[in-house]
DNA sequence: ATTCAGTCCTTGGAGAGCTG
DNA sequence: CAGCTCTCCAAGGACTGAAT
């Protein structure tokens, strides 16, 4: 869901107890973006940010510290501020780097910096290959001088913005020879966690990864001592268990909460991998 | 609504072969 | 040679219709 966003609505959400994003329900929300051809030595912090805040490197050298690390990094990487988190960081004091930044937030920012593996613990990413990162950051400076649709445009600048950093992750992935299959196998395991509730079969698994079904199998195997199929079922049983919880659901509704249209085929394998039906694990957890 | 049986479809895994 | 695709086949999961 977009919603428009500006700075006065912001501000009244700072009076309540939940982000801002959250009380508008968004997914993204941008928040401000920029670039500066920085002086050598230029620093910012030690500060905290209450929001995600990514600065791509275009060109020179400078540092990055987070979580007790420092990172040296150069034209090409891109580094991650997370809400919360102490950063410090400071332009190269001979070659200064030149960066632009955008900060935005909402309920699907970490998910969306999780697929290209950016996180605290994983604050920055190298592009070796060629994307669209640059005309991104030049779309939402477009955005800035419009009079009508500025908000939404700018939300839009979020939304490409990750999608370049996703289509650029997936590069790296197919380019990468740091163990390629446990990367497969956690982009499998991701779309799975994210597409558990509807029907999906390995085959669309596969195709999404960009392997042979066969294949992915194989090396989902040899990583997880388990088949993709066998992760989704107990993936699915996890959650039904967890639905089984709220009374107000019926096993037929929780049923197709995790992908079974037919809750008979639910009940069947509920009982199989858990050794009780759904309506006697609802019963034994005392919450008839 | 539930159960059952028959059928169809999907999956996992093995092995051969291709490619850079 | 490693990484991958393709093909094949057995096993079992999913679906459907009939019976209760």
């Amino acid at each position: 869901m977009i919603r428009i966003c500006d700075w006065r609505r912001r501000h009244m959400a700072e009076k309540f107890e939940l982000p801002y994003y959250q009380q508008v329900n968004a997914d993204l929300v941008y928040y401000y973006s920029g670039s500066e051809r920085c002086a050598p030595g230029h620093s910012y912090g030690p500060a905290v940010r209450h929001y995600y805040l990514i600065h791509y490197v275009r060109s020179g050298h400078g540092i990055f510290r987070a979580s007790g690390k420092e990172h040296t990094l150069r034209a090409g990487q891109i580094f991650l501020i997370t809400p919360g988190e102490v950063t410090y960081y400071q332009a190269d004091l001979d070659d200064p780097w030149h960066y632009s930044w955008v900060a935005f937030d909402g309920m699907e920012a970490a998910s969306c910096l999780r697929q290209v593996d950016l996180t605290t613990d994983s604050p920055v990413m190298t592009l070796t290959r060629h994307v669209n990162i640059l005309s991104s950051f030049d779309m939402l400076e477009d955005a800035k001088k419009l009079s009508g649709g500025r908000d939404l445009r700018l939300t839009g600048g979020v939304y490409i913005f990750l999608s370049c950093l996703l289509e650029a992750a997936a590069g790296e992935l197919a380019h990468s020879e740091s163990k390629p299959r446990e990367l497969y196998v956690k982009a499998a395991i991701e779309f799975m966690e994210k597409n558990f509730s509807r029907r999906m079969s390995i085959e669309e698994l596969a195709s999404y990864i960009g392997l042979n079904r066969s294949y992915l199998c194989a090396i989902f195997k040899e990583v997880t001592q388990q088949s993709p199929q066998q992760y989704l079922i107990r993936y699915r049983m996890e959650r039904a268990c967890e639905l089984l919880e709220n009374v107000s659901l019926s096993v037929g509704d929780i049923s197709r909460s995790v992908g079974y249209d037919d809750p008979l085929v639910f009940s069947k394998m509920f009982t199989k991998l858990k050794g009780l039906s759904p309506r006697d694990y609802r019963k034994q957890a005392g919450r008839t």
